[in-house]
RNA sequence: GGUGAGGUAGCCAAGUGGUUAGGCAAUGGUUUGCAAAACCAUCAUACGCGGGUUCGAAUCCCGUCCUCACCUCCA
């Protein structure tokens, strides 16, 4: 079977150039991506899950291309938040950073995302740190100053990297240095040769967290480490280097200015630059200084992590994209959106197990009429999705086609039980059709569970949110059922009223009545 | 002030020059003891506002209003 995208078909919108282009790749048929991952001092909140999916969304679809993806994305386990949490709760910085970068890890395998070939923390490249700044210093692009006087006594010296010496600086924001200059935020510091250098090494005192260095004791600067692990893991110069949009400017820039001018004459650091959009709360983004953040952890505890992952591809990555939190009378905290998107992937999973629980064995033949029609809108919705994703991710178009090949599926299900004579060309159609929502629904991350599974898992987390247990909904469901045969329907209806009221749905099927707990 | 993103039907959300994106909600229908689910139909001649270009504009151009982000740490 021919491959779902043709690799030379993926454009990326790279921010380097403003608009969207085709993947160019240094070596043919390989990709070398570099994702800014997350400074571990608290729990994933959903603005990192985007980031994580997008990612993954990117190799998958890489990867749905034939192409061999090798990804590296950091863990920013040394950082001055890591120190201060760390400092109130009295626990050791690395300790911290170590537990949280586990839970992170946890969290966005539970979206879905797959592992990135390589996860390199600072606190385990810091010779490789030191080696570029090292280099920096050599080539004159950089430059040491005294370090900061502190209370605890004497302090390792500071290296700063000389921004005007760099001629590219600004190329991806769009800035130009001299208004940056006029707008600075920045606060002057008399040890530093101009405003805009930032720092590559910090010294602290002797006793603080730190590392020994050339310059004393110390830590690295912010902007370093991706340069030195980019470097370590892809070698100079990669393919795709992304995160989100709040880091073009001044990370990445900065990043940018280390590599290229420890490389100089080497090429470009990256040939695409990608960047998605943030979450919002109430059209300001969410993040942890504005507090307004909701955790995965939050998400994971009302709905399916399988709700937020379709919620988060079913938006265009660049976008921003609303989140709304809703506050229920009783206290409850809901997700209105991920309550959406959740019965999406409800929907989703009773078309495939509608599938499973009939045969559809391929039988020969000629489709022709409404089957033919059929037959041929499902090939145009299979290269609707993926034409979608090639076209710079788009997986919302992708997502819309998806639903399109589950109704046309559903539809069949519901013509194979009516046109008894049509059951081997319906058969055929409904086969084909799932193995098509399954390919799209593969690249996209989501239905990665057997149907029965996830209808298991969603009846015993919702039952746990609503407090609720199963043996009193059997109770009842039996209670009705007694009286259904009884052909008294009034009694049968209170108690379904009863059941409703309770957030439970039910349904009479041949073989017996069923129920769902509502999302 | 500079840079960037965005404003599309009741709501969410694709679409960057010409044929129904999709979803939610609502209404009608098929089905059902009645429902639920599923399917079909309608809602939808929508594109912040004002000009202009064009046979034709949500899409291009000019102007303008509004929202958000970045310029300090941020995914």
């Amino acid at each position: 079977m021919a491959l779902p995208i043709d690799p030379s078909a993926i454009s990326l919108h790279n921010t380097l150039r403003r608009g969207a282009a085709p993947l160019k790749l240094r070596e043919p048929g390989k990709v070398s991506i570099y994702w800014c991952g997350p400074t571990t001092y608290d729990v994933a909140h959903v603005g990192h899950a985007r980031s994580a999916v997008a990612l993954d969304l990117l190799v998958r679809v890489l990867r749905a291309a034939g192409l061999e993806v090798r990804s590296v994305r950091n863990v920013t386990d040394v950082d001055d938040k890591i120190l201060a949490r760390a400092k109130e709760s009295g626990e050791e910085p690395t300790a911290l950073s170590a537990r949280m970068a586990a839970l992170y890890q946890e969290d966005m395998a539970a979206l879905g995302c797959e592992t990135p070939t390589v996860e390199p923390r600072v606190s385990e490249h810091i010779p490789q740190i030191l080696a570029i700044i090292e280099t920096l210093i050599a080539k004159g692009s950089a430059y040491v100053v005294a370090g900061e006087p502190s209370e605890a006594g004497e302090a390792g010296k500071d290296v700063y990297f000389r921004v005007r010496a760099f001629d590219g600086y600004g190329k991806l924001s769009g800035r130009k240095l001299d208004e940056l200059e006029s707008g600075a935020r920045v606060e002057a510091d008399a040890r530093k040769e101009d405003p805009l250098d930032f720092a590559l090494w910090k010294g602290c005192a002797n006793d603080a967290w730190g590392w020994d260095s050339p310059w004393g004791k110390g830590r690295p600067g912010w902007h370093i480490e991706c340069s030195a692990m980019s470097a370590e893991y892809l070698g100079y110069g990669m393919d795709i280097h992304g995160g989100g949009m709040d880091l073009i400017f001044p990370h990445h820039e900065n990043e940018i200015a280390q590599s290229e001018a420890a490389h100089a004459g080497e090429g470009d650091f990256a040939t695409c630059w990608t960047h998605h959009g943030f979450i919002n709360v109430d059209k300001e983004k969410m993040s942890k200084s504005l507090g307004n953040f909701v955790t995965v952890r939050d998400v994971l505890a009302r709905n399916d992590a399988e709700a937020l992952r379709l919620f988060l591809v079913s938006h265009h990555y660049r976008g921003p994209l609303g989140f709304d939190v809703d506050k229920l009378e009783d206290g409850r905290v809901v997700f209105p959106a991920i309550d959406e998107a959740e019965r999406k992937v409800d929907y989703l999973y009773t078309t495939l197990a509608r599938v499973d629980a009939m045969t559809v064995a391929a039988t020969p033949g000629e489709l022709t009429g409404d089957y033919a029609k059929a037959n041929k809108e499902l090939d145009a919705l299979r290269k609707e999705a993926f034409d979608a994703l090639a076209d710079d991710l788009n997986a919302a178009r992708t997502v819309a086609a998806m639903y399109r090949v589950a109704a046309v599926i559903n539809e069949m299900v519901d013509l194979h039980g009516r046109k008894k004579g049509d059951r081997a060309p319906i058969a055929r159609i409904i086969g084909k059709a799932a193995h098509v929502l399954r390919e799209i629904a593969d690249v996209l991350g989501v239905l990665r569970t057997p149907a029965n599974r996830y209808r298991e898992r969603s009846r015993e987390r919702r039952l746990r949110v609503l407090g609720l247990d199963a043996a009193k909904i059997q109770g009842l469901v039996q209670a009705r059922t007694d009286a259904r045969a009884a052909k008294d329907w009034a009694a049968a209806d209170t108690i379904r009223a009863e059941l409703t009221r309770l957030g439970i749905e039910i349904y009479d099927g041949a073989g017996g009545t069923g129920w769902e707990v509502k999302i």
